[in-house]
DNA sequence: CACTCGTGGAC
DNA sequence: TGTCCAAGAGT
């Protein structure tokens, strides 16, 4: 028998660092929109995806638009996913004001307007993989999931792996430990997500973690270990400048600062480089945020 | 699996 | 100043 299932069974178990860090986050937790007890599970669902490699502080100002704008998901699958692209801003990644867009249509009309509490139904939606599913069925229904994004993966690398930092791509290994470490209780295992998440986001975090906050330091592998560095493969620097992502974000900011479709001149002015301009702009048209006219200008989709 | 896909703040 | 990186998904 696997040791984590003798672990399972003693309750509470000392060394489990579950109650410590719901204690923590008890009085530690950001008093975020999305989190109060009026949130509704589309309000839940529109942070996740905004939320992805996105910073708080930039998602704030732009949710709180997008639900006083759209507060169910007929509203906005009842619009030109254009202005879903436009509402977004300047969030990044803007495909996924499209596949939001998508998902608000599936749910209107596969869902009957309702944001499915179904694991495997919120994972087939666009735009919503491994994480999101858990992490609405969790936040939003009080569900029991191992909910395993970037700030998790860090704590358990350190908390019980003693690495500084996890392995580039999620692993089955850290999936396993993540369920072996869930409450049984559902209600507590959904409380258990959010508080692993902000003690990664707020104390354990990538570079300079506050350990001197932390509330479980003492049963901490890599504090134990004196905090060894990161040995593995070097980990990418996404380089920026010159590439098409820029040029995409150029091209794309025209169209959503102008009010109406825009001629080809006031694309062209913005990225020097034509041939690259060009594949961005095609592959801008591939994607479905840019909508090609016949008379040669250029808009948002309707 | 490796790669693409935006943006801006922190250090 | 350049580097790092922030609640990933899709291909």
């Amino acid at each position: 028998m696997p040791q984590w299932r003798l672990v399972m069974q003693t309750s509470p178990n000392p060394a489990s660092p579950v109650q410590p860090i719901l204690a923590w986050y008890d009085r530690h937790a950001r008093d975020l929109p999305w989190r109060a007890p009026d949130a509704t599970p589309w309000g839940v669902l529109v942070s996740e995806i905004m939320l992805q490699q996105t910073p708080v502080a930039r998602v704030l100002p732009v949710w709180r638009e997008w639900l006083a704008r759209w507060p169910e998901p007929a509203g906005l699958a009842a619009e030109p996913s254009g202005e879903a692209v436009r509402a977004w801003g300047r969030l990044g990644y803007p495909r996924r004001a499209l596949r939001l867009h998508q998902a608000a249509v599936a749910i209107t009309q596969r869902h009957g307007g309702a944001v499915p509490a179904d694991h495997a139904e919120l994972l087939a939606l666009p735009g919503i993989g491994a994480y999101t599913a858990a992490a609405v069925a969790s936040f939003a229904f009080g569900q029991r999931h191992a909910v395993l994004d970037t700030n998790v993966r860090r704590v358990l690398a350190r908390l019980v792996s003693g690495a500084e930092y996890p392995p580039k791509s999620q692993t089955r290994a850290e999936v396993r430990l993540a369920e072996s470490l869930l409450p049984d209780d559902p209600a507590t295992a959904a409380r258990w997500a959010v508080a692993a998440m902000e003690l990664g986001a707020l104390v354990c975090t990538a570079r300079s973690p506050r350990c001197a906050d932390c509330p479980v330091l003492d049963r901490c592998e890599w504090q134990l270990r004196g905090r060894p560095a990161y040995d593995g493969p070097p980990r990418k620097g996404q380089t920026y400048a010159g590439t098409d992502r820029q040029c995409r974000g150029r091209l794309l900011a025209v169209l959503r600062d102008a009010h109406g479709p825009v001629g080809k001149p006031a694309l062209d002015v913005v990225w020097a480089d034509a041939v690259q301009r060009e594949r961005a702009l095609d592959a801008l048209v591939a994607d479905g945020l840019v909508d090609p006219l016949d008379d040669g200008r250029y808009a948002l989709p309707s």
